[in-house]
DNA sequence: TTCCGTTTAGGCGGTTCGGC
DNA sequence: GCCGAACCGCCTAAACGGAA
């Protein structure tokens, strides 16, 4: 059947980022673009028509293949479009920096909502554009500070101790442990774990992985404060992307705490008994604590993560036997030989 | 008195293990 | 298989004690 004998195409036409859309008609590509362009009073040279839904390019090959009714995007030279894509990142474009009125809008919108769906992305939405999270003082930003005693007066300084915090307690365990060491280790035992309280101390704790104002490298944070959670313990990255702001709002600061550093290497069911019986096997050779340290209060072996991807079974880890002892210092006069593998 | 570091008590939710 | 106890993984708020 030819093109001519053919009841013609009908397609509901758009210009690019508008919403008013036209019904339009044709027999080929070429006249559904000329129509078009008339009705949107735009250049036939350089234009083209591509689908609403994926961006794909309208051809004459394609024309009669796709259905009645379908959307197009009428697109002139220069312009793109990438289907619904296109439209959720202009969608996001306008909440990177909000209007105060786009805020008040939502908030009526949300007032007058029933669905739980939209009740819920409007909230999220409300939530996440409402977050003050350039204030760092207590006068900068009294709703965060909500709670927490007056000593208290900058978010940085709030995150850093809510992080020394955390790591203490894991210093306090390690030194609990002291009394199931065995009798004639256990002195061994607590120079170890003094000398890590002494590293640690001299690190201020490792606060600085939750202050966003700590050096690049020494924080889990973007200099905003942004927090991205960091996968199970035994995956490279989070599925869900889960992040957060906790410098943000109070309510981000709280649910921040929900948030886990959870050991890769179990502290409990592996370091800390690895330590004790390497101490009891020691026989003469000096125990690498570094390495134990690294262990438990650093990134090397803590990952950020939010509580859906906190995983409590028993990781089966082991620590590496090759770094539980250091290596012995070569004898001085005799020059070291490097075995071939 | 205030500040700050540290300890204690308690909470939540998970797994493991042994008795029934 | 079910159930409860014990244990483990985290966390916070409140209390405590020493220094400024």
């Amino acid at each position: 059947m030819s093109a001519v004998s053919r009841r013609p195409k009908t397609f509901k036409l758009r210009a690019l980022h508008s919403q008013k859309k036209f019904g339009v008609a044709g027999r080929s590509c070429q006249e559904v673009l000329r129509k078009g362009c008339l009705l949107l009073q735009l250049p036939v040279p350089g234009s083209r028509l591509c689908l609403y839904e994926d961006g794909t390019e309208l051809t004459g090959d394609y024309f009669w293949s796709v259905p009645d009714n379908t959307e197009l995007v009428l697109l002139t030279k220069g312009q793109s479009w990438q289907g619904y894509v296109s439209d959720i990142s202009s969608f996001l474009s306008v909440f990177h920096k909000p209007h105060a009125g786009l805020i008040q809008a939502a908030r009526q919108l949300l007032s007058d909502e029933r669905a739980p769906l939209r009740q819920k992305l409007l909230a999220d939405l409300l939530h996440t554009v409402s977050e003050n999270s350039s204030a760092e003082t207590r006068a900068e930003d009294p709703p965060w500070f909500e709670g927490l005693e007056s000593r208290f007066r900058s978010k940085s300084g709030y995150l850093r101790y809510s992080c020394e915090s955390r790591i203490r307690s894991y210093l306090r365990e390690v030194s609990c442990h002291a009394p199931a060491v065995g009798a004639e280790a256990r002195e061994e035992y607590v120079r170890v774990v003094d000398a890590m309280g002494q590293k640690l101390r001299a690190a201020q704790y490792n606060g600085g992985y939750f202050d966003r104002g700590a050096r690049a490298g020494g924080r889990l944070c973007t200099p905003e404060g942004w927090f991205s959670c960091q996968g199970p313990f035994d995956m490279d990255d989070c599925v869900s992307k889960h992040s957060i702001n906790p410098y943000g709002n109070r309510e981000s600061r709280v649910l921040f705490s929900t948030w886990n550093l959870d050991h890769v290497i179990e502290k409990k069911r592996t370091i800390v008994p690895t330590l004790a019986e390497a101490i009891e096997d020691r026989s003469g050779r000096e125990i690498d604590w570094e390495y134990f340290y690294s262990l438990l209060f650093t990134s090397e072996n803590l990952k950020l993560v939010h509580i859906a991807c906190h995983k409590k079974t028993t990781h089966r880890l082991s620590c590496d036997p090759s770094r539980i002892y250091k290596r012995p210092t070569k004898p001085r006069g005799k020059r070291a030989t490097r075995k071939r593998p």
